[in-house]
DNA sequence: GGCAATTGCGTAGTTAGTACACAAAGTTAA
DNA sequence: TTAACTTTGTGTACTAACTACGCAATTGCC
């Protein structure tokens, strides 16, 4: 067995294989009882008018989660947001110009908080169920990363996060019924948040509605994060 | 706007950062009622004596997913384990040879049906709960993928690629429990696994044990892939 | 004022989870 | 051989969560 010094480790790094590393963000926001993607029209001629990730490479002592808020950031000019890391996608031939290898950082966001400071390349909100081919294996990772927000919206009250501060309970399950792609029992999705406790009555009303206008509430927040470790908790 | 051909985005690409990229296996396994993973002796002198992961850089035009499966066999001799992408870890400074990225993948195996055909670096099942500091930042890897694990576990019966053929429900319980880390309720976890109806009873007993023997069951494997789309559906 | 749409509240039945008790089967050792 | 000990196997009563519904009240619109 052959030992080697720091000084050996870092030949011997450099003789490996190294690739191109990027970083793409799917962002999604919900308006209209639509659930949206903040994409832009791609760069590259060969994916002419098709739609493209939030992507950027990562430089070279930067770190991971650094390069997606930097990306995001250079984007659209929106700070303040939480990014998680989904996946990484590394098939040999995904990008026409050579192996790159690219992380997948997802997030969900009120689209009425995060204006568009930044207008480039079409920038916009794409509606989700919409979107056919995209540039790159893109379309592949929004699907991926929207099976993941399936999955975290069902264990965490994350859908919060995509509404304005103040909504109906119709808003709140349109949310999770677009989300979800199913439809449910409007008198058991609203016992099942009133149980929950975390929504405050503001004590205002929908306006302009042409029926009876719903109650209009707020999230809250801090009772939220005194609560999550009963989400994360171990119920076997 | 400029657009760019097929060349030019070669040529983009080509200027762009490049890092090494590795892949480390978390390969967990039970024995004698304790969680195990399986591991080396560093090769790294500064990390003499201390255990690292199974891990290495990923060639040229390789699949990620590929890459984690060659690692594996080539060093332990293992083929037909199924392994997840679990986490990307790319802090600048992880590793002493230079920024090195890697892709961690996990995987549950029953220790008696893989035997270790490779004996290189004392490669060994190595007490989970026993583990200090490692090599690099693998301690951290380890503990992210049993974080991982104990999620998996409570959404999907995926202890029982852990376990032998044969199993009581004892052995099973130990597993969930140390899996897990909690004691459980004996007569409440029998009747949950019962009522999944996945257990097939085998008529045989426990032999060698000084009490009362239990029954042997074995896994369903064929039902559970039928059923398994009710572990993945909605049940908002 | 009547119709359509939608809100807000409630109830009954089922399913899943929790907290317990106790007899039966085997081992060990006086 | 039998009493003490350990562990298995089954059951019951209680509680919490989820499902499938019914119906009156409020608003806009004609």
């Amino acid at each position: 067995m052959k030992k080697n010094s720091v000084k050996a480790v870092h030949s011997l790094v450099d003789t490996y294989p190294k690739v191109p590393l990027t970083v793409d963000c799917v962002i999604f926001g919900f308006e209209e009882s639509k659930l949206k993607v903040l994409l832009i029209k791609s760069d590259l001629s060969i994916y002419q008018g098709k739609l493209s990730l939030l992507g950027d490479f990562v430089k070279n002592n930067e770190d991971l989660d650094d390069a997606a808020y930097r990306i995001l950031k250079e984007r659209t000019g929106m700070t303040n947001v939480f990014l998680d890391q989904v996946k990484v996608f590394g098939k040999p031939d995904r990008h026409p110009g050579g192996r790159v290898i690219t992380i997948a950082y997802c997030s969900l966001l009120n689209i009425q908080h995060h204006a568009l400071n930044i207008h480039e390349n079409e920038l916009d909100w794409y509606d989700y169920e919409s979107l056919e081919d995209m540039a790159f294996d893109h379309k592949q990772i929004v699907d991926e990363c929207h099976s993941w927000l399936q999955k975290r919206i069902q264990e965490h009250p994350l859908g919060f996060n995509l509404l304005p501060d103040k909504f109906s309970l119709r808003e709140l399950q349109n949310l999770y019924e677009a989300i979800l792609g199913v439809s449910l029992d409007r008198r058991n999705f609203r016992k099942k948040f009133a149980s929950m406790d975390l929504l405050i009555d503001t004590n205002e009303m929908e306006q302009d509605v042409s029926h009876r206008p719903g109650k209009l509430y707020q999230f809250n927040f801090t009772k939220y994060e005194k609560k999550k470790r009963k989400w994360i908790g171990i119920d076997f």
